[in-house]
DNA sequence: TCCATATTTAAAGTATTATCGAAATATAAA
DNA sequence: TTTATATTTCGATAATACTTTAAATATGGA
């Protein structure tokens, strides 16, 4: 991941209302919940909250798919999941780490140690 | 961590200098890099780095100690550990994970599984 | 003391982002 | 059809954030 995406991903994630909107989703599961229900539960008004969903829907944090009335959006695990190991990538592979500092198992490390392991 | 501070955090990460300062100074180890130092490998003037600089500071990112005419800035591992912490908190714990997902052990993990462990 | 260097702060302009009512679109139900 | 519901788009405004020049501060050396 190029430092501009993942700083696009960053800037998505930081406003209040759109992290909570991606916590309620990543909360709700693979089955995510419908725009309304996300409304409902942050108390946003339809129009903001469209707003942040279109926000975090194209940076690729969520996707909708209309389902009769209702556009259910549901949270991409695989976009978080590069952007933490875009996060951790300098400082929990051994390099220049402090103990503190999380050491994380991303796709992308199992990714590398596949490709040793493997023939 | 609260909603509010980790939106912070991910606001202050979420611009594009800002990113490249910090990983800078995560690649750069617990003795950091001064602030000319950042400002010539980024190619940022003096006004806009401090600028910079200051909102990192002020969320905890960094810090900076002067050392004579310069002052050494350096991350603050801590805090971007908790960070991390945060945004894996509800993806990687079992419940509601996709398994391409990063799996991570972080501070905050590894306390409640020493918790659990000691006396 | 005077000068040079490192960095910040002030000030002002520009640009981007957020908010929300009202109107528009899409779908389903009556 | 007409009506109701779910959601988005428009449009106007307000609020924030970014950049930069110039001036200020802090420190060390001549």
């Amino acid at each position: 991941m190029e430092t501009l995406n993942a700083a696009e991903l960053l800037a998505a994630l930081g406003h209040e209302s759109r992290l909570a909107v991606f916590r309620l989703l990543v909360q709700a599961g693979p089955d995510g919940m419908n725009a309304s229900a996300i409304g409902e539960q942050l108390a946003l008004p339809p129009a903001t909250l469209s707003f942040h969903l279109a926000h975090l829907s194209r940076v690729g944090l969520i996707r909708g798919q209309r389902e009769s009335r209702f556009i259910r959006y549901s949270a991409e695990f695989a976009t978080m999941d590069e952007l933490i190991a875009f996060l951790t990538q300098n400082c929990c592979q051994g390099q220049a780490c402090l103990p503190r500092t999380a050491t994380c198992d991303t796709t992308e490390k199992r990714r590398s140690r596949l490709a040793k392991t493997a023939t």
